[in-house]
Parts: C-alpha cells; structure tokens; sequence
DNA sequence: TGAACATATGAACAACCATTCATATATTAA
DNA sequence: TTAATATATGAATGGTTGTTCATATGTTCA
C-alpha cells in the first residue's frame, strides 16, 4: 500500500496562500521571464527612457519594445509619463529592483 | 528628424550587464513563472515532502510533479534527498524564499 | 490643414512549454 | 527472483506567447 502523508499535508495546506494568489504570483513572474523584458527593466533600472531609445538600445524594432511594454505596465512594473510626443517610461516601485538583485545574486552565487 | 539620445544610449549600456546574465536572469524568472512550480515552492517553503505527497497536496499526476521538480531542480531552486524508495525535495536556499516574499509583497501591497 | 514624428494595437505565425500517456529505472520486501 | 511501490523520462499534443507587419492614434510644427 502506498505510503501515508495525511498530517503532513494537512499542515503544509493550512500554510499555503488561496489558489488566486498563486496564480497571480505565477502571473507576476512569468513577466520577468523574457529576457526582452528583463533588458527593458534593466535599462529602466538607470533611467527613465522612450519608447525609440529603449528600441535603439536593444536593437529591436519599436512595436516589439511597445508591446512589451504594454504588458510591463499592465503588471505594474512600469509606468509612463507624456511629454510631447515622446512617452517616457520608468520603473513604477522598488520590488521591481529588488525582485531582480534578488535572481542576480542567486546567478552570482 | 528623429530624436537623438546617443549619450542616454551611452550610459545605459555602461550599466547592462553582458547578454548572458541577462539571459540566464530570464530563464531563472521564467522557471518561477509557473502556477505548479510556485506552489510546489510554497509548499516546500514550509516542509520538505516527497513526490507523492506533493502531487497529492495539488491534485496532479505524478509525472507532471517529476517534470516540474526536474525544472525546478535544474535552476538549482530545490534540491533532493533519497531515503529508500522515496526522495525528499526541499528549496536550495534562501533565494528562492526572498524571490517569492518580493513578488508576493508586489501583489498584496 | 497637412506632414512628420512617436507610440499603440490587432492579426497572424512560429516557437516554446505544461501536461498526459506509456514505459523505464530504482528500491524494498517476501 | 517476483511483486509492489516510488520516481523518472521520452514522445506527442494542445495552449500560450513574442515578434513581425500593417495600420491606427496622438502630438507638434509649419
């Protein structure tokens, strides 16, 4: 007979956040998971840039770098101001920052 | 004309770090962005558990719990102990815990 | 108003990935 | 050695997603 782990899981499930949050915490990161992204947040992390200068920085075309850019805001990663026709973009709080020093450290062990 | 920001573009890519960190940061990132993977963190946050228990715990197949603790493992985010015929996982280090507190601190702030 | 610039967006396609299914490996006990 | 349990793995598949292309929206200046 296969073996028994009834009390384990009854205190591990106690422990563990509702379903809606583990989905969304799988949401959040798998945001940091393109390294697209992870170069916009990068750049971001130095200064705040437009749409064309983040395009020109890595070589890719604009309506790429503004998709992904949409999808940074939408998780609230980053956020814009408008100043003419430019729109500039910045890093929108400080877990950002520390969600990646956070991976790098654990690369750079 | 375009606008011009050479001298933006110039400090910028002072601070980048190389193409391979970045995409080793994103691989590392798209590991946790995972419903499955993030819940077997979770649960392993607390205890260290066997397979079977932790496909029990989420209510999937025991081959789909393998795939994901050999992702897992291959990031180096847990790691595995055998006693008999069981193997015991547990996280690899506290990375993994200060990750999940980030991004969970992001949702919930 | 029209032209030029800056950005956003929808559709389509190719590449990637999580799960399933079947099966293999490993360990223990009889 | 055989049966039972625990875990791993390869191939296949359905769903997801990043980029491209074409085009739309928004802003400024002449």
């Amino acid at each position: 007979m296969p073996h028994n782990h009834d009390k384990l899981l009854d205190h591990v499930k106690k422990e563990m956040p509702t379903d809606e949050i583990l989905q969304d915490l799988g949401d959040l990161f798998k945001v940091f998971g393109d390294t697209t992204r992870i170069k916009i947040m990068f750049a971001l992390y130095e200064e705040e840039m437009c749409v064309c200068a983040i395009s020109e920085l890595l070589g890719m075309t604009q309506s790429a770098i503004s998709h992904q850019l949409k999808t940074l805001k939408q998780a609230d990663l980053v956020a814009s101001r408008r100043e003419g026709k430019t729109i500039y973009y910045h890093l929108s709080d400080e877990h950002v920052k520390s969600i990646i020093a956070q991976g790098y450290e654990h690369l750079t062990e």
